[in-house]
DNA sequence: GTCTATAATACGATAGAC
DNA sequence: GTCTATCGTATTATAGAC
């Protein structure tokens, strides 16, 4: 069970989590974080002792989401073309936030990629993650030369649609830009 | 002949320009644009009451920087193709500063597009130039009714490229990426 | 028009009472 | 462990001398 300073922590994470995604990193103030968390204004200091340190926490949360979900992949799917294409398929389900805040982990990595190599070097973690898995099903296909390559591909692809898709606020593109991947990687497996 | 006035207040925009690209918008204090433009600290205010204007008026150069170059281009060469592949080119031509600091419209919009729909609705104004210029030539080349659709898939395809090669600092995949594109320009002229 | 001095506020962070 | 009070700094912005 819990303790009741490990659920206040929690609690700040999830908030620094969602605003850090849905007003960028910089624009965050720690009183922001303290209101959505209803925390005490200084306390948060005895959880997190720079704003580093809470998006170091945020990151390693987000990874570990991600870690399950890749995992409950795995399982439900054996098939690596049936893997890529439900990796396709959380952009279209995200298509509103998408839309609203982009994705959370290249606008992330693009807001911190400017001037902060260290903290661009923890969200850099964040395409690695799914990288490394990518790589790992486009192997799994027949393109064990390839995989590397083909991966960052397809972050490529993803990254281009969600951010045109954001700028024009146009969820066809979105769909359609995904139904297209998906038909790339449907020809990929078939001429493996 | 530019007055003295004239002169400080391109010298402010410029500083702010580049201080805009490199650090982000919102990481960019008037210090930083008045010491980089070395111009004493409150006078600023004299040319620019807000940072929201000083953006609006960056925005405003770059895009009259922008479409002296498409009127360039468009003089210099005549075909489609060639003008298509010429876009393709500054992207492959900007190697270091993507790597560095991003698309200077992605990140921009990006950053903006969060959660600020007024100043997200001006830097959007980068995108609609390059669109609407490049939706011509898909026109011009044989693809009236697909040019805006082939348009803003070759924006998202820089996007993603762009993105990516910023996260992982390959400039070869950036290399590749843009040769790719120019392999498909060159198959959709072709079949025309 | 140009510049200095400085206001007013928000920021990240600390000290110390309970 | 929890919280209040507050510090020092950096921020955007203003007032007013020259």
């Amino acid at each position: 069970m819990p303790t009741k300073s490990e659920k206040t922590q929690r609690r700040i994470i999830d908030a620094a989590n969602q605003l850090f995604y849905h007003k960028g990193y910089h624009r965050t103030s720690f009183t922001d974080v303290v209101e959505e968390a209803d925390v005490p204004r200084g306390n948060i200091y005895y959880y997190f002792k720079t704003k580093d340190e809470m998006l170091r926490a945020v990151i390693k949360q987000r990874l570990e989401t991600i870690s399950v979900m890749l995992k409950e992949w795995d399982k439900h799917y054996p098939q690596p073309l049936d893997r890529l294409e439900r990796f396709v398929q959380i952009m279209y389900d995200s298509t509103p936030a998408l839309l609203h805040s982009g994705c959370p982990m290249g606008s992330l990595n693009v807001e911190l990629g400017k001037d902060q190599p260290e903290l661009k070097a923890e969200a850099k973690a964040l395409f690695d993650i799914f990288h490394l898995w990518l790589t790992r099903q486009f192997a799994d296909m027949g393109y064990p030369d390839e995989a590397r390559e083909l991966s960052m591909q397809l972050l490529a692809r993803g990254q281009g649609i969600i951010v045109v898709a954001q700028v024009y606020q146009d969820p066809g593109f979105l769909e359609r830009g995904t139904k297209e991947i998906n038909r790339w990687l449907e020809e990929l497996a078939r001429y493996a």
